[in-house]
DNA sequence: ATGAAAGCGCTAACAC
DNA sequence: GTGTTAGCGCTTTCAT
């Protein structure tokens, strides 16, 4: 037989409303009612069903969260801290994933629908759709739910955002190979939709009066078949360069693997710095000079932002942008412990 | 205003059973009416509560994951695969790790809770707890609840399970080595809880008639750290060995970071082997012989198989065990490409 | 073909 | 302190 809390009530021999002070810890209860009630939700095991209090008290401990996906460890270790964190503060995760060989963008409507429609409490967004009209029209819509939305390595205008200060990730990165003596740069990232790091290649650039040759883009997935392929691209181009700049690891890895097949060694012949910081960089082979991103505190960060909108009530509409510095991490990939910098700074 | 079935039907001048109707596509509907309301439904952009027609309908389209943690490529991956088959079917995934620096089984026992709380429609459950009193009353709790619940890689007798077949694996790996020449073979891996590749790897040297020295045995936490730290204490202990079979590829590549910066070269002076072929084994350097898990294949069918028994209701308590072939994958890291086998083979 | 009404399992006034 | 009752937003008989 299907246990409510009718039959405990019963069993305990009081009405459902003192079974509900109990199992919600209000106060005013006789002490000895109190234990006649727990004794009878353990004889049952009794577990009040969650649905149906959230259809009353109108909130459900859920949260949802949105990833392009999971393979990639930068957004599986993300999921991770974030469901962690949630945890901490009694709310559940629904996850879903963007990337499909299909429409990314149907998909990312429909899992938002998906979850406004189980009624999580807020929505931790964050994909890659592109920014054409159709993905503006939609978020415009997500603005319009009442339910506390985060932007989360994105920018949307008018949205409570959190992300880490590419440009300056990237300018850091590109700065320490031109004071590495390098003026042929290549920069193989991600596909248009996140400029920041190839804006940042360009920055660096400009400041330190260096021409970029946009022979030397490449824009594409974010992964190692494509840190692959476009450096395969590069290398038959002949278009001269003596470093690259990667979007993320797993492209400088696909790029390292390809040139050492080819026989251009890693750092002697060509310089090579990622981004993201995953556990791989650490331990690839020569280690990865990459930008490190601080998951952790971002995850957690995204997390308390949530919890905070969704407690003050979506009222006072200011919108916040939190951004993360980068920090770039010196290793072997990009030849800095080969060198003297004095040697080759101009 | 808060749109609810009750606002469209008056909009629509209908009953808010017809609203319904419409909603479910139901039949018998006059397609006059059913365009009025489907106006009304457009006009207030209206979307029904999920969680309240799960109360009725007794099913909630949803079902909880339990993983040890996501920052293992492993379960990042098959999380992605289990979210993606889920979603074809109309199921929405909660997502829980159970990996803390705390107690994992407390955890776990009340993400399960979680799950049940929120009325899930199936459980899908896979950790690496420990077999010990607590853990099996615990299992023993699961089988009496009234969802479907099945567990993924791990051994839970009466309950469904779906598992790749270890032993074969990792005596395939192991067997390899030992037809390679090796008969000092080091075992490092996972905790004592998932006893199926050590066994593998004792079976290889069974059939072989090679005594298994228990100084080469390790058991620690599955990761690169652990890799590293065996790997230390056995280079140190001064036991001969010529070969490494690793209980996953995190293990395998931080054995190989030790030994490389020790001055020892892989495949050279000692062989390696992993478990799992992570994406990272394919690029690492040397690339990784490891054992791969077709993990596509069995998120697909965990997905399937718990649907399945959600669909034909829990009767027939019939337990199955479905279980997956490994597949040894031979690169660079244990040498069989710089070796005869029939010059080494005995 | 459509509407009225009875709940799903719970919480929150409002009584007493 | 504790019970009674009116819903939360929906689906589903049972009428008509």
């Amino acid at each position: 037989m299907k246990i409510t809390i009718r039959e405990v009530a019963k069993e305990a021999g009081v009405s459902i409303a003192t079974v509900s002070r109990v199992l919600n810890g209000k106060e005013g209860i006789r002490s000895s009612t109190k234990k006649r009630v727990e004794k009878a939700i353990h004889k049952y095991n009794f577990s009040p069903n969650q649905i149906a209090r959230s259809m009353i008290v109108k909130e459900s401990k859920s949260i949802g969260l949105l990833v392009p996906q999971l393979s990639n460890e930068f957004w599986a270790t993300l999921a991770e801290v974030i469901e962690a964190e949630l945890w901490l503060h009694g709310y559940t995760l629904f996850l879903c994933t963007s990337s499909t060989k299909e429409d990314s963008l149907l998909k990312e409507k429909a899992a938002i629908h998906s979850f406004l429609q189980r009624k999580v409490d807020g929505i931790i967004y964050s994909t890659s759709s592109g920014s054409d009209r159709e993905f503006q029209a939609f978020t415009e819509n997500l603005k319009q739910q009442d339910v506390p939305i985060i932007a989360f390595d994105q920018r949307i205008p008018g949205m409570n955002q959190i992300y880490g200060d590419h440009i300056q990730g990237a300018m850091d990165a590109v700065k320490h190979l031109i004071l590495l003596g390098h003026t042929h740069i290549a920069y193989i990232g991600g596909p248009l939709v996140s400029p920041e790091r190839e804006l940042g290649y360009r920055n660096a650039h400009t400041v330190h009066n260096i021409q970029v040759d946009e022979n030397l883009i490449f824009r594409g997935e974010p992964n190692f078949q494509f840190g692959h392929e476009a450096t395969s691209k590069l290398m038959a181009s002949g278009t001269p360069f003596t470093a690259i700049f990667c979007g993320n690891d797993l492209i400088a890895l696909g790029a390292i693997h390809v040139m050492e097949a080819a026989g251009l060694n890693v750092p002697d012949h060509v310089a090579v710095v990622g981004y993201d910081d995953i556990n791989m960089a650490g331990f690839s082979k020569p280690m990865l000079t990459t930008v490190h991103q601080p998951i952790e505190e971002m995850g957690k960060t995204v997390v308390d932002e949530i919890l905070r909108s969704i407690h003050r009530g979506n009222s006072i509409g200011q919108i916040c942008h939190l951004v993360f510095p980068m920090k770039l991490v010196i290793r072997e990939s990009c030849g800095a412990s080969k060198r003297s910098l004095t040697q080759t700074n101009h």
